[in-house]
RNA sequence: GCGCUCGUAGCUCAAUGGAUAGAGCAUUUGACUACGGAUCAAAAGGUUAGGGGUUCGAGUCCCUUCGAGCGCGCCA
């Protein structure tokens, strides 16, 4: 049984009691919520009012009064208002639980309850074609999420359902062999993966007897042809050095043990088709075969299928995406599919399930959840776009970042030794562009702009990591061991004392209400309070000046909030430098 | 036309159905013989797009109008 750490939690279980008892019955909510007015405040009594036909004043009164299990907890309770209860915490008690924590490597973090089998599937960018903003943030997003389930206890599997089957490829295989195998590899391995195939496009387009060969060649690829297939290797294992240089350079933790491409759920297309005619799902509509998933219409008004086979035969996207159910539940075992791809194919995934849970291939406990995203946009508030017009390439993005980080620490921290600054300039642009796009809702599409993320001030990353190195700095200057600060009782006193061990307490929580919505910013919004209360309490409260047994509470408060700073940060893939 | 998502301060964003809707930027005013001022304290800024409804209580849930973005049968 994990120790509860966020305060409020504790409050809500030793008030339900009360709640329960005034209310004469089991499993009334307490609604206890942060307050500006107090520690806490618990709002339960109105809708008991309600319930039982009291005034919520007379209600309030009585859960105070039933209320026992709040000593050594709860400083005062008292009604306010209509009938909320305002709770002070006792400090004595804080004190105790941040020792707690402080002793846990975990930070309080608890297990999920229930561990399940998770397939995150994530980034997935498309072969012989160079990574570009629009991979940003289910990549960045994706990531978060992943290291949060496994944080949690979650068996997770990481998938990354690269491009990398489908008619293109024998355009851009028989674009490989004009060019000769060695040239093509060099051409490719120079990183220009686009020019590679927009060649290929362009000779597709112009030429027919280009456009033959690649489809001939599509054939030869899907019969399993041998120098076709090594081919198609070639241009997959150059495709991937790629992918694996840019997730090296934006930390992720994607690596080829995760790549599951479209070619890997080849040999389960036929069954899918064979499995859906069996269940009689299957109907056959303008020549393709397709499913009626109900309560889907097209513009005229009529049903909206499901292609799963097209008119001439071939299989699409949505097959594809039924096959990956099949697999990721009935081989891995997985219990929850979370797919984190942009809000705009919403329709089709949402089909995609309902077809899988008419097969019965997505049944209790298994779900799948569509963990979507809205749009990076530019400043015009259209789509991000490069100069040129073009999608911005992913590296020249990372290359911007470390860019303007390198300069900002070069001007601002000019005796950061030039050796560092190199690896902090990587950590401080990275963080920002991940911090960015992982801290406001996710649903929304985001303004994409520099000089904001990459501010000092305000919800960015540099302002928390600012506050992780003040705290390092002090403990620079402190010569105390960290890890002997972890086993004492810290001693609030000073508001700011109590508003920052209210926020380091909170961790637990934050990482389960980010988990429970999917929602990264969550646990920003969560890291930035911690931060904005660690600041506060350094303008208040003197450390290393303080009188020893203050001093060495500051020191332990400190201490626990920049590891709270930096798992926090960690769980978003985000490094901590200790100078900056 | 239908569907999905969104609409909150000048700008960028928060707000598990709870009291007086919060931050940052920008603006204004204070605090630098500094544990890192890369900061802090404060002021000002709102009919939560409009209108109905449910509720003890609505930015949040429902209906509707307006506006924006994205989807809507053989690309993925």
């Amino acid at each position: 049984m994990n120790h509860v750490a966020d305060p409020l939690v504790t409050l809500a279980a030793r008030l339900a009691p009360a709640f329960e008892a005034v209310a004469g019955r089991t499993g009334v909510d307490p609604v206890v919520r942060p307050s500006d007015r107090a520690d806490a405040q618990a709002n339960g009594a109105l809708a008991v009012a309600k319930e039982i036909g009291k005034s919520p004043r007379e209600v309030a009164d009585a859960v105070v009064a039933a209320a026992n299990g709040l000593q050594g907890v709860c400083a005062s309770i008292e009604v306010a208002g209509p009938g909320f209860l305002n709770i002070v915490f006792d400090n004595a008690f804080l004190g105790g639980e941040l020792a707690k924590v402080a002793a846990d490597d975990r930070l309080g973090v608890s297990l999920a309850q229930r561990t399940r089998k998770i397939v995150v599937d994530y980034s997935a960018p498309n072969v012989a074609k160079e990574m570009h903003v629009g991979h940003l943030r289910t990549t960045v997003i994706g990531d978060a999420l992943v290291r949060m389930l496994e944080f949690v206890g979650h068996e997770v599997i990481r998938e990354n359902h690269i491009g990398d089957w489908g008619t293109p490829f024998g355009m851009l295989i028989e674009h490989l062999l004009d060019l000769g195998e060695t040239e093509a590899a060099d051409h490719l391995s120079l990183g220009d993966l686009d020019g590679f195939y927009k060649q290929a496009r362009a000779k597709f387009d112009a030429s027919d007897e280009f456009k033959e060969r690649a489809r001939a060649r599509v054939v030869l690829l899907q019969g399993g042809d041998g120098e076709t297939s090594r081919l198609w290797k070639l241009l997959v294992g150059l495709s991937t050095r790629h992918f694996n240089a840019v997730y090296d350079r934006l930390g992720v933790l994607l690596t080829d043990h995760d790549l599951m491409g479209e070619s890997a759920y080849n040999d389960l297309l036929p069954q899918v088709i064979e499995r859906l005619d069996k269940l009689g799902l299957l109907q056959e509509s303008d020549g393709a075969d397709v499913v009626f998933p109900p309560g889907y219409t097209n513009r005229d008004g009529d049903p909206l299928p499901l292609i799963v086979q097209k008119g001439k035969g071939g299989f699409n996207y949505a097959t594809s995406d039924l096959a990956c159910v099949i697999d990721r539940v009935e081989r891995l075992g997985a219990d929850l599919l979370l797919y984190v791809v942009g809000a705009p194919q919403a329709q089709h995934l949402s089909m995609v399930f309902d077809v899988a849970r008419m097969a019965g291939w997505l049944s209790e406990p298994s779900e799948a959840v569509h963990v979507a995203f809205g749009s990076v946009l530019g400043s015009d508030r259209k789509m991000l776009k490069s100069r040129s017009g073009e999608p911005l390439k992913f590296i020249d993005l990372l290359d911007e970042s470390l860019t303007r980080a390198e300069a900002a620490i070069a001007e601002k921290n000019p005796d950061l030794a030039v050796e560092d600054r190199l690896a902090v300039a990587r950590m401080i642009g990275i963080g920002a562009v991940k911090y960015a796009d992982l801290s406001t809702d996710r649903v929304r599409d985001y303004v994409f702009d520099w000089d904001r993320m990459l501010s000092f001030d305000g919800n960015t990353a540099p302002y928390l990591q600012y506050a992780h190195a003040r705290i390092c700095s002090i403990f620079r200057r402190a010569e105390v061991d960290r890890t002997s600060l972890r086993s004492i009782v810290p001693v609030i006193a000073e508001p700011q004392e109590k508003v920052l061990a209210l926020a380091a307490l909170g961790f637990d929580s934050a990482v389960a209400d980010t988990l429970d919505k999917y929602s990264p910013h969550r646990l920003c919004t969560y890291l930035y309070d911690l931060a904005t209360a660690f600041t506060s309490f350094y303008e208040h409260c003197p450390v290393l000046k303080a009188d020893d047994e203050v001093r060495r509470s500051r020191l332990a408060l400190c201490d626990l909030t920049a590891r709270v700073m930096e798992r926090g940060l960690g769980l978003l893939g985000i490094d901590s430098p200790e100078q900056m």
